[in-house]
DNA sequence: CACTAACGTTCGTGGCGCTAACGAAAGTAC
DNA sequence: GTACTTTCGTTAGCGCCACGAACGTTAGTG
């Protein structure tokens, strides 16, 4: 261990933990909730960079998996992807023949967006995919457990989605 | 809801409330923590802002009490905060009289921060302020709940603690 | 017809985690 | 003592993300 350290080995690396951290940071709940999701977000990313994918490649592809065709402004509500960064995802979607985006025909303001039977297919993967990080995330947790992680996050999720929303044209999540 | 078996007629016009997110998507762990993480680090941020600190103060003062007087090395890796990022928070904490920056006569290379009585008085006010944000974020839990939440976000962050390090330089959470 | 609102799009901002590099000052090593 | 390596503080920069402003276009509404 590291309390007969031998600091030459320069890649510290080595033994765990150099300095402790405060009792009190390490209790915050804001900050345990900031550090998991660090840590989720980077599994999720990496786990979908390796299929040459994005988070939100993914919301877009369920979404439109479960309520079919949809304007952009209808999947950036709905996925909470903002309209503005909407557009690249599609375009990246579009590239990759996932989803195809046409002019709607009755409102010509709107794009129809599509998912292509490429895009189903692509999604059956990402859902693997996701689950199987979603287990590597969630390793230490019993299943009961994981049940109640959810429960208690969802619980505050809603109780916050009340007040914020006094926006000016856009969804946030 | 959008009842209304025809899509393509602007229906999202109608209803107060917006759309749905998919059942897949509202139940994904990752997403539910990054969402409760950003609606937490929020609260947190807007709160602080009010008193003009920021999280990164009050984790560098709180380190200062519990560990006493450090070099900024020595804070970065018990606070998480990078040496680089680490710089502009000693600044500022140092601009509002809160902590001292002082050569190490020992080491020259370091950096002694000493926090002020000021600060001690600041840290004060910051406990409480960020208690009344904690007590607001977990706000739909009962005690027993908010114990559980942060055990079970305590044991995630500590299982993924393990594999990560291949560190250069810098130490992270 | 004028007014308003929604849509897709572009551009920009600020914060955050993280890396690279560099001079200065130790700590070894021979 | 000279040479290599490591640590320290600092600067600059990247990439991602949540978010907002503005604009031209198209629809609805009085």
């Amino acid at each position: 261990m590291s309390s007969r350290t031998d600091p030459r080995t320069a890649d510290m690396a080595d033994a765990g933990h150099d300095q402790a951290t405060p009792a009190r940071l390490r209790s915050l709940p804001s900050r345990l909730l900031s550090l998991t999701a660090l840590h989720a977000d980077r599994l999720v990313s990496e786990g979908l960079a390796g299929a040459d994918a994005r988070k939100w490649h993914y919301a877009v592809l369920v979404t439109l998996r479960e309520f079919g065709p949809a304007s952009q402004a209808v999947l950036s509500r709905r996925t909470g992807i903002y309209r503005s960064d909407l557009v690249a995802v599609i375009n990246e979607l579009a590239d990759r023949g996932l989803v195809e985006r046409a002019p709607d025909p009755a409102d010509r303001r709107r794009n129809v967006i599509t998912m292509t039977s490429q895009g189903r297919r692509r999604l059956g993967r990402l859902d693997e995919l996701l689950a199987t990080i979603q287990d590597d995330l969630l390793a230490p947790l019993t299943q009961p457990e994981r049940d109640q992680l959810t429960r208690l996050l969802t619980r505050l999720l809603d109780h916050h989605a009340q007040a914020a929303p006094q926006r000016t044209g856009d969804q946030p999540s």
